[in-house]
DNA sequence: CAGCGAATAATTTGATCATATTCTAGCAAA
DNA sequence: TTTGCTAGAATATGATCAAATTATTCGCTG
């Protein structure tokens, strides 16, 4: 089997270095991640062929994974879907955060240089500035790099996993429950986090950090209590 | 197009009435559950086609979901292996079981019904018979399915997802360890966590199987100290 | 002349796509 | 309401292209 001297075509693919199927599986996880797909919203593999502007097997295999990962379900049928979380589903998100952010908050508080300090405290400001803005993508966005961040200083690469997928359970309701209360009452205990831990003071961190999930959390379950605004 | 004697050359399928995609997510899980993938393994597609005598594409959509799950690991380059567990990974598996599986424990003594603990009961005397037979490959799976078990009583999904899924991280270096010490002197606090479980004894039953993960994984743990004894 | 190393060839494996087949759901007609 | 048909979407295969590891060759140095 010769090449032929194969010549190249000059094609000029110009994709970045990563394969397909993991441009669009990030592509996809953002999308639920944030709250483009609402709660309970078909996802179809043409559907994002199209959307995505991807040949099939790539999109079959992001599904794949974010149905893994939870951020999918599959309908036992053929069909996926968006979750739609119930009261009890967010009970269980808010006690496994409750436990799970305090502890890699106390860890990354343990390890953070002066210069992740930094990082994170200019993380907070961009949140404050979308905030101020209504740029209620932005504070999504930037509320989960700042959560995200704090996870990998912790240098618990498993325990960091656990949380993160979490998020993509509860993103697309975060969405939904913002959108309508708006972006000006929003909890931040970030502040108090980050002077725990410029003092190094692991504990007060792992508070502040527990107050800050159950304040944000919360908010989305008691949400699902008042039946839907319509809207 | 009617079915009138279509080719069914492969009428021999006999599949059930599930995916080729699930079937083989299916038994590759099994594969790494119960250590028939040694821990650093390679893992290959074209492989695995053979091996399971299945397409690629499904074979494919099977490895991305384990990989998503933690049961691979993607090297970057496009290979992927089973991945090889540190003492630091251990630990985080121990912290993270010992908080999750007496919470689920405590959950299911309280919703078990006589039905339950019976199917319990049985499952936990079918472990003992593969102990004394040294049948160290029922003893995994009986053990896995006792605790899975358990975790679905509690009604919980989503914790019972995240307690699930780190079986798959250690199930390798589970099966290495036990290969390598026998299965004579393997923990059982299943008694007391029944016992503890009939008795409506919720905080018991969580001792207890806090108790039986401790002693379970701190075995694997120590056996990365001391350097794998050749072999 | 022997041993080592870099460059290149070859083989293996992964990624993607086009296509055929199978299944589901919706609709029409009895 | 039930049953059969049809349209369309999902599943699965094999072919093709691309990339990476392995093997090989050739030249160099000791």
């Amino acid at each position: 089997m010769n090449k032929v001297a194969g010549k190249l075509t000059e094609s000029a693919t110009a994709k970045g270095r990563l394969p397909a199927h993991e441009v669009i599986y990030r592509q996809l996880r953002d999308l639920v991640l944030y709250g483009d797909l609402a709660p309970g919203q078909a996802v179809t593999i043409q559907g994002l062929t199209e959307r995505l502007g991807a040949g099939m097997t790539p999109v079959r295999e992001a599904i794949r994974r974010l149905i893994a990962e939870g951020a999918l379900e599959f309908q036992g049928n053929r069909r996926v879907s968006v979750p739609l979380l119930s009261v009890d589903n967010m009970s269980e998100l808010i006690l496994a955060r409750q436990w799970l952010d305090p502890h890699l908050s106390l860890r990354a508080t343990e390890r953070a240089t002066p210069d992740d300090l930094e990082e994170l405290t200019a993380l907070d400001e961009a949140l404050d500035r979308s905030i101020s803005a209504g740029d209620l993508r932005g504070y999504l966005e930037l509320n989960y790099r700042f959560h995200k961040r704090l996870y990998e200083l912790a240098e618990a690469p498993i325990l960091a996993d656990l949380a993160d997928g979490l998020w993509l359970r509860f993103g697309p309701s975060l969405r939904v429950v913002c959108g309508r209360l708006g972006t000006q009452n929003l909890p931040d205990k970030h502040k108090d986090l980050l002077e725990a831990m410029r003092a190094k003071d692991a504990e007060g961190a792992a508070r502040a950090i527990r107050e800050d999930v159950i304040q944000g959390m919360e908010q989305v379950r008691q949400s699902f209590d008042a039946p839907a605004v319509s809207n």
